[in-house]
DNA sequence: TCTGACTATCGTAACGTTTCGATCGTGACA
DNA sequence: TGTCACGATCGAAACGTTACGATAGTCAGA
């Protein structure tokens, strides 16, 4: 592999010419820089990051840390940021946390220790200690989809709480009133504000929020697939469900139908995030959309941005909450009559 | 960031000594290393892994270059990869080639600037001049799912080839005679293979193959959807459908549904490679599964092996096929009288 | 007491860059 | 003709390691 002194000796210059050429070509004579980029060209250059990294102190590489790389979401988000990444000049380590704060910890340390450029992450911590590791990191970070509260990060997502609502709203407009919810861990940002989102429409709906039908998926489809087992199997069940998540909604309907039940006519079901393929599930699922080639390029962009600002004023933290976009398939009906008596009866017997 | 120069000062030795300590540390006194190690621990010290990669001339890091990121089956086998990797010390660069064997070839000659330790690929090109830069490349390769025709290199997948065999068998032992296949571009190897699989089978049970009736989905949905439009509107239309990916089955299931028919009454249809949340896809697909963990296992196995071996003589390629799983769900079905009267009447009249 | 063998430790050169201060011509000007 | 300024180029140090050959210091054996 040809370096620069081949190249230097080549084109019958100093080291340091052919370096300044590459960085700086005006300040070099145009005949020189000729010569040196024909040599470089000859014998193949390509200057060794790794030598560029050690002195510069940094390399073109940026960190991503993500909870679940095998996630719809994550595979879709990755493919755009990666993209958008190499069209600067940036190669992607890509790590999986598989949500665990500790690990993600610990994958920051190897991170730091390759003099990565940025941190495209998706916190899962919550505690002090977290937070304080987190803003204590010297290099540009982005957070993404999730956040951590306080830090005063980038961050990009669509507006998830306004989903959660959105779906709500959905609900209660077709005449549902018992309407649970499958949440993801409440210490989790987007959990918490998904709760948020449905517990705003209830409220402006002047319905009362029965707790019991907060039960918690932990953002998994088994896990989800058993609290509908649950919820489905109760005298007072739900005659709406919404799930706080794609896999979720898949695993919750799994249940319904297990269950013999079917979806929309015993129980309407409708979900947060896109489902690959929701095209050729039955019932075609009611849903909010988020346009995540977007949240990729702008996370992208903001982390480059950052990495490569020259300004000694550090740049204020950006937000980009992306408005979600409603897809009403057929999961939703209005509750029937039956579901209804169901609760009726459960209510006067009670 | 500490460097190894403060670990020696602080211990009040070398700096070759803490390098030594590092790496050999019976060469060094008991006492000696316990000051080393206490003084590194003390400064929080981490090799740079720059300075080393740049010494040693490799980097601890694999490089994996796939054609889809996105996609559900490089998903959960980034997802392994990278596990493994890590367990045994590599971080994992990724990059998405669209499947383009120019862009395989460009990312390569950034990896390799990175002095990667080793390269994961799934190779997507053809041409003799794409397999000599495959095989003049020093460092350890291991092809995954894809593989370059004789290239001398390591492989790992599954036995698409029987895959295909094992559907094809089970259309016909239903009954199916005129059986269509949605292939992916035949120029790539597990294209070949599936429509292979499906000539031997066809061939061993005596049958004729329908030259029409092997039409290339392009390894995409949306093509496969437009092919099965087609192949659906035929007269003589298949009496079974094979689609040779997930992603294309999906494809055809949606065309289906849209044409008003129904499977499998009106058509048989089957795949290869699992579909995530296959069970709430209706009907239930039949389908051969593959076990990508196991394939991520490997794989990462043979290419740190390789990576690792200090031994002079080289290793010789080593191949894993995995047999492949035939789940038969409710998406196949003998063919129905009215299909088969379909395919009577052209018959006669042409 | 001298030699030789061994162990523990060290100095130094490299890996391939970047960058800063120094040097060398060249031409304009007094 | 000597001085100055300026543009082009260069030398050398540094980034943080590794690894090889060299150097002490110790001890057994003659």
């Amino acid at each position: 592999m040809a370096t620069i002194k081949d190249v230097a000796q080549s084109a019958g210059v100093s080291i340091s010419t052919v370096s300044l050429t590459f960085a700086n070509p005006e300040r070099v004579s145009p005949d020189t820089a000729q010569r040196i980029w024909k040599a470089a060209d000859l014998l193949g250059y390509r200057p060794n990051p790794l030598a560029q990294s050690l002195k510069r102190g940094r390399s073109r590489m940026i960190g991503v840390l993500v909870g679940d790389i095998s996630s719809p979401f994550f595979g879709r988000l990755l493919k755009s940021v990666e993209k958008r990444a190499l069209e600067r000049g940036y190669l992607m380590i890509v790590a999986d946390t598989d949500g665990d704060p500790a690990r993600e910890l610990e994958l920051l340390d190897q991170f730091t220790a390759q003099r990565i450029a940025g941190l495209m992450i998706s916190p899962h911590g919550s505690s002090a200690a977290y937070g304080r590791r987190l803003a204590g990191f010297k290099t540009p970070i982005v957070m993404v989809d999730h956040r951590f509260r306080g830090a005063d990060l980038d961050y990009v997502a669509s507006d998830t709480r306004m989903a959660a609502r959105m779906l709500t709203d959905h609900l209660i407009n077709l005449g549902h009133r018992r309407i649970a919810q499958i949440t993801g861990p409440v210490q989790l940002y987007t959990a918490a504000e998904r709760v948020e989102g449905y517990r705003e429409a209830m409220q402006a709906a002047g319905l009362q929020v029965d707790e019991g039908l907060l039960v918690d998926g932990r953002y998994r489809d088994t896990e989800s697939y058993a609290q509908t087992m649950r919820l489905m199997t109760r005298r007072d069940k739900p005659t709406a469900i919404l799930a706080a998540s794609n896999m979720m909604a898949l695993g919750a309907l799994q249940a319904i139908q297990e269950l013999g039940y079917s979806c929309p006519q015993d129980v309407s079901l409708a979900t947060i995030d896109d489902i690959p393929w929701s095209a050729v599930i039955q019932p075609k699922l009611t849903m909010v959309l988020q346009d995540i080639e977007q949240i990729a390029q702008i996370s992208a962009d903001y982390l480059l941005d950052r990495v490569e600002a020259t300004s000694p004023i550090p740049i204020a933290p950006r937000e980009s909450v992306l408005v979600p976009r409603l897809s009403i398939g057929n999961s939703t009906a209005p509750p029937t009559l039956k579901t209804d008596l169901d609760h009726l009866h459960v209510s006067l017997s009670s």
